[in-house]
DNA sequence: CGCAAAATAGAACGATCGTTCTTTTTTGTG
DNA sequence: CACAAAAAAGAACGATCGTTCTATTTTGCG
């Protein structure tokens, strides 16, 4: 029943207050997100589902009860992982990107920072790829914090994309709603080749399908592959 | 320890000796087969990981340690279950598919069979998805024969592209791997937004996808939709 | 029918699960 | 230092898990 859906629009890290400080922070606090550190190492193994109380309390070396306190129940742990990879992913994926300039350089940015991400988590997986396949089938606050984290992500995506045919660095006829799609899609192959079958060319694979995307999607003069590196903020053409 | 890694070359189910046949089927193997047929249901819906012994006795009117004893081990349910999905797959995507004319006639078909199975599985779930990432870090027998069935299809599908390719369907820079990795992550797309997200449009989007990466790979005379009217002939930019 | 073999049921096992309750330890503060 | 509050530990609960062992029922066949 409690709630805690979550994301409302967050702050990057360097200017989110009092949470990591410290100073502010007492010994329950502390604890806690040492927990919630551990595990979300443990969700992203053995997925949210196979996440125990038991098994995070060997790890943390504490007790059951003393770890099960801090949450109150099972799903609201879940839902704390969940809200600890939304900010994790955010930090790492979607603020970085927002330095770069409005259009295709945002796009290319946040997908290769997408990429960046998925490449580590072939090791360790990707708890809203995971998630997804086992909430999918279960309602429920957990399969809620997923989803509402999923969609504010897919939907800054989609954000950008819409952008960057504003700038006219798309095509008329380009379906922004179709390029996220194909993209997600890239993702979502790259982790399952790669993580289940252990393909070794899945991230390359991944690679040139965005390439191809955008050389469909993107107008001529845009389409091609930026060649300067990473900050190069916000020349408006 | 017990083997049965499975998908050897498999006989289309209308000349496969056998099995479903009734008559010479005794007791043991006809109760052998409901409760596999069970079991393949709740794992579509709840995963291989999920399927319990204790659910099944309940589902098919049988004690627990009657179900147990057809298999000797949850392991070797669970493969059982994958080996019964490998077959209905087979059946519904692939060999319906050879019919079809090699090069890109089969490659459509193939596609479509898939994309019908998979807008089935929205409401059932699919277990070559789910288990992927239920055993992606999980060793074992049961992540064998779920890797070996889900490669046998994959290169079912990527040698469909490379006769493809051999019969002048594609263009000469078309990479036949590349290809099959795009088309692959349309349906996992479609899986992930359709049955998680509830995106309605995802059918359509992966359809256009598909069509997408036919216009890119195709040699213009062979690129455009079998039954006219979906998109105009693309001469080549 | 009669009888061995196969199939199924029943009961119990140790383990682990999430959760509750009670007790002990640790912390922050006047 | 004292003392209340917070944090953590400990023990136990009912449930469910896969599995084993033994007993009962059902089947196929001479």
């Amino acid at each position: 029943m409690s709630v805690s859906s979550l994301p409302v629009p967050l702050l990057p890290a360097s200017v989110r207050p009092g949470v990591r400080a410290g100073k502010a922070m007492q010994k329950g606090q502390q604890t806690k997100q040492a927990i919630v550190d551990a595990a979300l190492g443990l969700a992203t193994q053995i997925g949210l589902e196979g996440l125990s109380i038991g098994a995070l309390a060997e790890v943390t070396q504490m007790s059951k009860s003393g770890v099960f306190a801090h949450f109150g129940s099972r799903e609201e742990l879940q839902i704390s992982v969940i809200r600890e990879y939304y900010t994790r992913f955010s930090d790492e994926v979607f603020f970085p990107a927002m330095n770069e300039a409005r259009g295709l350089p945002r796009v290319r940015s946040l997908f290769a920072h997408w990429m960046k991400r998925v490449a580590v988590e072939i090791q360790s997986g990707c708890i809203f790829i995971s998630g997804a396949v086992e909430f999918d089938d279960r309602p429920g606050p957990v399969r809620d914090a997923l989803a509402s984290s999923v969609k504010t992500w897919l939907a800054a995506l989609y954000r950008a994309v819409v952008q960057a045919k504003g700038e006219g660095h798309l095509n008329d006829d380009a379906d922004e709603e179709q390029m996220a799609f194909e993209i997600h899609g890239l993702i979502l192959a790259l982790h399952y080749e790669a993580r289940f079958l252990k393909h070794p060319a899945a991230i390359h694979h991944a690679n040139t399908g965005f390439e191809n995307i955008l050389a469909r999607y993107g107008t001529a003069v845009s389409a091609k592959p930026a060649r300067s590196s990473k900050s190069n903020p916000r020349s408006k053409d």
